[in-house]
DNA sequence: GAGCACTGC
């Protein structure tokens, strides 16, 4: 077994010239292993220079050769553009010409690009054209351990191209000690097929692990003694225990959600008044991403000399978001999960203890500058109870989407699809219910055409891509385009300042609608591209989040062209006219509605005297969410596009009100079987 | 009557 040791001491990896890093002893000895063996499994930690260097070495050793691409995959887009930039620049080249990137709405290569960096989920895209992932020679596949849902997806297909292309090579990188499961996932299965081509190739031969050690700076982890009763208290004590016996250094408090941020900054800053004049200032701040772009940029301003400052986090900074400077990190051990009830139907978002995986990770923030000290709020014998990870994403999700793409790609047989972790028997059914009750698969559970495929390849989930393909039967696609991208953005679409929440509902009221949310929304998009001109000016006014609007005129763009793709013709002219004028005019508004109901007749509830709602099982007691139109209105039946538990009440969110006998208009087989049903 | 962890196409 090839496993590198690297040199472990302690040597600032950022930063330095890639010559200094530790990696780069390695060069050879990397390259003969990947040469060598098809899968290569490489575990690095931050700073290793993994995902800058091994491209570059690879590139130089020749794998581009034949004009073929080196990809590398992140889950997040700022990863994949941030690594592409560094590597341009240590290139010396502009970034789009050897060295670019690929993300969703910026394609930034060219003919002459020969390593890549691209989102998985969009990698997975370019397998719907080229199932073989044909231009790429050497795919790596950076943060493995993350367990997205494209990330293992991905996975699993390059388990499956490999068969087909033994001379592609496979680089999964992780940060964390998950590498055996990797490796046991490459190797799993492929013996007899493999004996049958190449009786050289034992599953020895196929993939193998290499070590890349070399820490940044040592970190003292501490634990307290008896478990803390309330651990946001805790964590406001912890905060001004290290401002007082502690050297300088920033704070990053790791807590589970906007409440407990809100209150923890709000203790920090009356306590802090009570402040010996011996220490300096504290400055709380908060980090989540429901945020908009300026209010999350302050923790990334220095603070004046002498001032401490304290981020108070979501699970946003343990990996999307790094800020530099922090030496100390307080861990709560708790995060807010998603999981999917397929019994239900149901979402749900719970305060779940962290894994070890996690607990490390956040610890990692304290020592990227200097020797740090993370805090846990928890005992050590409750952290060695926790579990290693938690279970992956493609375990607790609703899979409608992820179903739909891999019969897209070809995999008929989704239940034999070769899943890193498969997914239970129940999220699979669900999936394929929908799908078939949307019409996207038939009753033999195989892909239609043209519309599952085409559902497949517009990205919005299913319930939504369903509706924008009926909405030219409709007359109201464009108006539908608009709702698709606006709901997509998943909520930040208003912000508020401290004690600005008033500010923030009236300006919501100003753009209302009577017959939901979804006509508001359209509404909204309406007004910000006419008479907002655009601009962030007219965000500001009117407490709106400036970045999701714009997102959202990109995402309308990006589905209008896969329209068009379709040749499906998008009439703007009729509407904008109409909307200038009056968005609430009547038989366009209800065209509107149907053709909602003709894709979200599965997410349907019928409003009971005392104001609550219910759904059509029966069962549940749902709540207007109170950012819904709808939660102070009346109603009878309605769809909506969300639903979600959290804490002990489950909301649904943006409601639009409709007719009982649409549904069985647009849905009579789907509501013949659930009154059969019960 | 009262409030969404985080990504991505």
């Amino acid at each position: 077994m090839t496993d590198l040791d690297l040199d472990s001491s302690f040597i600032p990896a950022l930063h330095k010239p890639p010559s200094l890093l530790p990696i780069a002893k390695y060069r050879d000895s990397l390259l003969y292993v990947i040469e060598t063996f098809p899968v290569t499994i490489v575990i690095g930690q931050t700073g290793s220079g993994k995902s800058t260097q091994i491209p570059q070495f690879l590139e130089r050793a020749g794998w581009c050769s034949d004009g073929k691409l080196i990809g590398i995959t992140q889950p997040r887009r700022v990863a994949a553009t941030t690594v592409a930039l560094r590597v341009a620049e240590e290139v010396g080249c502009e970034v789009g010409q050897e060295v670019g990137y690929s993300i969703r709405f910026e394609d930034v290569t060219s003919s002459s690009t020969r390593i890549k960096f691209l989102t998985d989920a969009l990698l997975i895209r370019e397998a719907l054209t080229d199932p073989l992932l044909s231009r790429y020679s050497v795919i790596m596949v950076d943060e493995a351990h993350e367990r997205s849902i494209s990330t293992d997806i991905l996975l699993g297909l390059l388990k499956k191209i490999r068969r087909k292309r033994p001379e592609l090579r496979i680089i999964v990188s992780s940060a964390t000690l998950q590498a055996e499961e990797f490796l046991k996932f490459f190797t799993a299965g492929s013996e007899q097929e493999v004996r049958k081509q190449d009786d050289d190739q034992t599953p020895q031969a196929i993939a193998t692990i290499v070590s890349l050690e070399g820490r940044t700076y040592p970190i003292d982890t501490l634990y307290l003694e008896a478990p803390a009763e309330d651990y946001v208290e805790k964590a406001v004590n912890t905060v001004f225990d290290i401002h007082t016996q502690e050297g300088e250094g920033d704070i990053l408090v790791f807590l589970t959600g906007r409440e407990e941020i809100d209150n923890a900054i709000q203790a920090v800053a009356e306590r802090a008044t009570q402040l010996d004049s011996q220490h300096g200032p504290l400055q709380p701040l908060p980090l989540y991403a429901g945020l908009s772009t300026e209010q999350q940029m302050f923790v990334f301003d220095k603070t004046p000399e002498g001032t401490r400052k304290v981020v108070f986090s979501t699970n946003i900074a343990e990996a999307s978001v790094t800020i530099d400077g922090i030496v100390h990190v307080i861990d709560c051990g708790f995060v807010k999960l998603r999981a999917y009830n397929p019994k239900t139907g149901i979402e749900t978002l719970t305060t779940t203890p962290i894994s070890k995986a996690s607990a490390s990770q956040r610890a990692g923030r304290a020592g990227r500058t200097k020797a740090g000290k993370c805090y846990r709020l928890y005992t050590e014998d409750a952290y060695q109870a926790l579990p290693e990870t938690n279970p992956p994403e493609i375990q607790r999700s609703n899979l409608a989407s992820t179903i739909l793409q891999l019969k897209a790609l070809g995999i008929d047989n989704v239940a034999r699809f070769d899943f890193l972790s498969a997914p239970p028997s129940e999220l699979m059914s669900k999936a394929l219910e929908l799908l078939y009750s949307l019409g996207a698969l038939d009753e033999y559970a195989k892909l239609t055409h043209p519309l599952g495929s085409r559902m497949a390849e517009l990205a919005v989930e299913p319930m939504m891509a369903k509706t924008l393909l009926s909405a030219p039967q409709f007359n109201c696609l464009s108006e539908i385009l608009t709702i698709a991208a606006m709901t997509s953005l998943g909520g930040n679409i208003w912000f508020y300042h401290d004690g600005e929440r008033h500010k923030m509902e009236s300006s919501r009221r100003k753009f209302a609608v009577e017959e939901g949310d979804h006509l508001t929304l359209l509404n909204v998009y309406q007004t910000f591209i006419t008479k907002g001109k655009k601009e962030a000016k007219f965000c500001h006014e009117h407490n709106l989040n400036y970045k999701s609007l714009t997102r959202a005129v990109s995402i309308r763009a990006q589905l209008k062209r896969y329209l068009e793709r379709f040749n499906i013709n998008v009439d703007e002219t009729l509407s904008s006219k109409q909307h200038s004028s009056n968005v609430d005019n009547g038989n366009k508004a209800e065209q509107i509605r149907r053709c909602l109901t003709s894709g979200y007749f599965a997410h349907t509830a019928r409003m009971q005297p005392d104001g609550t709602y219910r759904n059509v099982e029966g069962g549940t007691i749902l709540h207007a969410h109170p950012n819904s139109l709808m939660f102070n209105r009346k109603a009878d039946w309605v769809i909506f596009y969300e639903i979600m538990e959290t804490g002990d009440k489950t909301y649904i969110r943006d409601i639009t009100k409709i007719e009982k006998n649409w549904l069985v208009e647009y849905a009579p087989e789907f509501y013949k079987l659930s009154n059969s049903r019960g």
